[in-house]
DNA sequence: TCCACTACTTACACTTTTGTAAGTAGACAC
DNA sequence: GTGTCTACTTACAAAAGTGTAAGTAGTGGA
């Protein structure tokens, strides 16, 4: 059988990004050794080559996902040259909302994963250091970054389904929520 | 052996909540019909004669947790003698940000279930009256109930994590966090 | 050009999970 | 009691999923 090489790091790379293919579009149940090396055209022990068993694959996927997915949002402040502004804070609520995040989370939290682990505070710190505007965190502050952040997260596991209970339609609705929502938490921003 | 004979309801009631508990307790991989059966103390056709298949009991889980979900909150609602307060809406809060919803409501996205199922439109019409003081629906005070939705599902979901990172350990917080809100949403309401 | 390395293959074995066939036993009707 | 119904049992079979052993074929270095 014709074979393709690749470098072992390249082999894993791929191997994940395809095992998280699956989860998004089969389930939890695409993330299986024998699919993924189907999908990605390896006979299955080529999979265990590179990760031992099943499981060492499905940790990887649970780290690589929860890395991309604060990276992803936070790689936006990091690179915005003007700082910390309210259009790129709404840039990272929009991320944080997409609904792709959403079932990559919903995965993580079932199988009793923390989807922030062991990442420097850089993210949460810097918006929190916005919203206190250098006075100082209180409680009142902190509170709203909570809310920003649960409303978020909230929004992509199930803005889509609560969106559809309320009989809204309007593609451009929670683009509008979203500034809504930074507008009642920053009164200053409009 | 001693068999214990149900009727067909009582029966697959009790599956039902067993598999559910699984779920909270041992993740996915705890909803199989032989892991279900030894925790009820039958045998694993058993199971299969209530369901078909191991996939159809899977099916009436989503089915009843969806329904839990909904009906546990909900029912504060309507069984407050005093109808709407704040009271009952800071219940329904409570329930809605549970934890132990969380994993449930994680389940069932992960496997591209609707959490909302098919089911009457009373108790959001209800809170949307509550919020919008029969003056009609504006924008604004959808995307407040929005807003409290989204963060109590995500408080289920991960509340807990968010506090962690934050450095939160104060148990009294998440019901503070609620009243916050409450007020926030509702100004009248101290 | 040869060699070492290892990413990958085929073939097989094992375990886990699901499903089936046939029969057993509890409850209810008469 | 006798009989019918069906919730449940045991025993077996099939399938799915995972893992192992041994060998093959790219690639890079001498």
């Amino acid at each position: 059988m014709a074979r393709k090489r690749r470098t072992a790091e390249q082999a894993r790379a791929e191997i994940i990004e395809i095992a998280a293919g699956l989860l998004e579009s089969e389930g939890p149940s695409g993330v299986r050794i024998a699919r993924v090396a189907e999908a990605m055209g390896v006979s299955h022990p080529a999979i265990l080559h590179h990760f031992g068993c099943a499981d060492g694959l499905r940790e990887a996927l649970y780290r690589q996902i929860s890395i991309d997915l604060r990276v992803d949002a936070l790689s936006i402040l990091e690179n915005d040259p003007r700082g910390i502004t309210i259009d790129s804070l709404e840039a990272v609520l929009e991320r944080l909302a997409d609904p792709k995040n959403g079932k990559m989370m919903a995965w993580l939290l079932v199988n009793g994963r923390d989807p922030f682990p062991d990442a420097g505070e850089q993210g949460l710190a810097s918006i929190l250091a916005m919203l206190s505007q250098g006075k100082g965190i209180s409680t009142e502050r902190r509170y709203k970054l909570m809310l920003v952040l649960l409303a978020m997260y909230g929004e992509s596991l199930l803005g889509d389904h609560v969106r559809a209970r309320l009989g809204v339609d309007d593609e451009s609705d929670p683009a509008n929520f979203r500034r809504w929502l930074l507008r009642l938490v920053i009164p200053q921003s409009d």
